[in-house]
DNA sequence: CAATTACATTTGTATATACAAATATTGTAA
DNA sequence: TTACAATATTTGTATATACAAATGTAATTG
């Protein structure tokens, strides 16, 4: 299906404009498929990504301001996203004894533990994502991406 | 900025991890500076993208699931999305005579009036996110983006 | 034509997100 | 050393979104 089908559009489109909204229809499938992979472990992409984002430490602590600076969607509530993986158990939080402003956030080992079964079926998911891809067409994609300001 | 840089990440990331985490990085910053340009219409993308797809009917009303059918991300609840634009005096929403169960939405003068405005600020900034690229570049990407399913 | 199924939208509820204001702590400068 | 600014996080509130169930209408079928 292409761009136009998708949005049932009979009118030509402005190149720029096809482009933006191409990239967003991507982008919308992708977040929808890895939803879908992710669901039957009860979590978000967000909180997945920052139990990936924990497990990188590795065992070193992460603050909230560190994790708001690494996440793929920032977003304006970091608090009440680590206050749900806690209550999940996969994550722990205290104060740093440093400096009493800032947080300490650690994954445990059972939050590792469902990490590692995460990983399967996001990895499963992406490859099917681009199982249409070349090395080579990937990393063109890549390549022209690099030109957009992140 | 780079991917790696932009999550902050010294691992080296695999191709297809990367190029994915880089389509949502992108994604997310064009409706980031898309979101800021509608701000001042106090207007969500969504709704502006409502908007848009009532004006292509050229008068012909649109009903629900068709809007749902176009939008570029589909939402669970167009209702409310159209309550809010009526609220606006954007548009208007009756019930299909034909068949009682739909409803027919049309764009009103005050919403192509408001519209036309938010043009010129989605123009812009379309053409300030792709200000890098070459018609060539553009077209490349297209075309490697049409390998995904949509 | 009564019962059932399908269709289109709406509503309820839970959760997620955005934004601003509040809180708590630390650093700094008169 | 007190007052003020800067930093880091949390909380309040409004809005947005996802999902399922409910409602109302039309089509179908025995």
């Amino acid at each position: 299906m292409n761009v136009e089908e998708r949005i049932k559009t009979s009118e030509e489109i402005p190149l720029e404009r096809r482009t933006i909204i191409h990239i967003m229809l991507v982008a919308n499938n992708i977040n929808e498929k890895l939803a879908i992979a992710l669901k039957p472990f009860d979590i978000s992409i967000q909180q997945f990504n920052v139990l990936r984002i924990l497990r990188g430490q590795n065992g070193k602590p992460a603050n909230l301001s560190t994790l708001n600076k690494r996440m793929v969607s920032k977003m304006s509530n970091t608090t009440r996203l680590v206050d749900k993986l806690i209550l999940k158990g996969y994550v722990e939080r205290h104060t740093c004894p440093s400096n009493r402003r800032k947080v300490e956030i650690n994954i445990t080992s059972k939050g590792l533990d469902r990490l590692l079964k995460m990983d399967d079926v996001v990895s499963k998911t992406e490859t099917e994502i681009l199982d249409q891809f070349s090395e080579y067409e990937l990393k063109q994609l890549n390549l022209l991406l690099n030109q957009f300001k992140l």
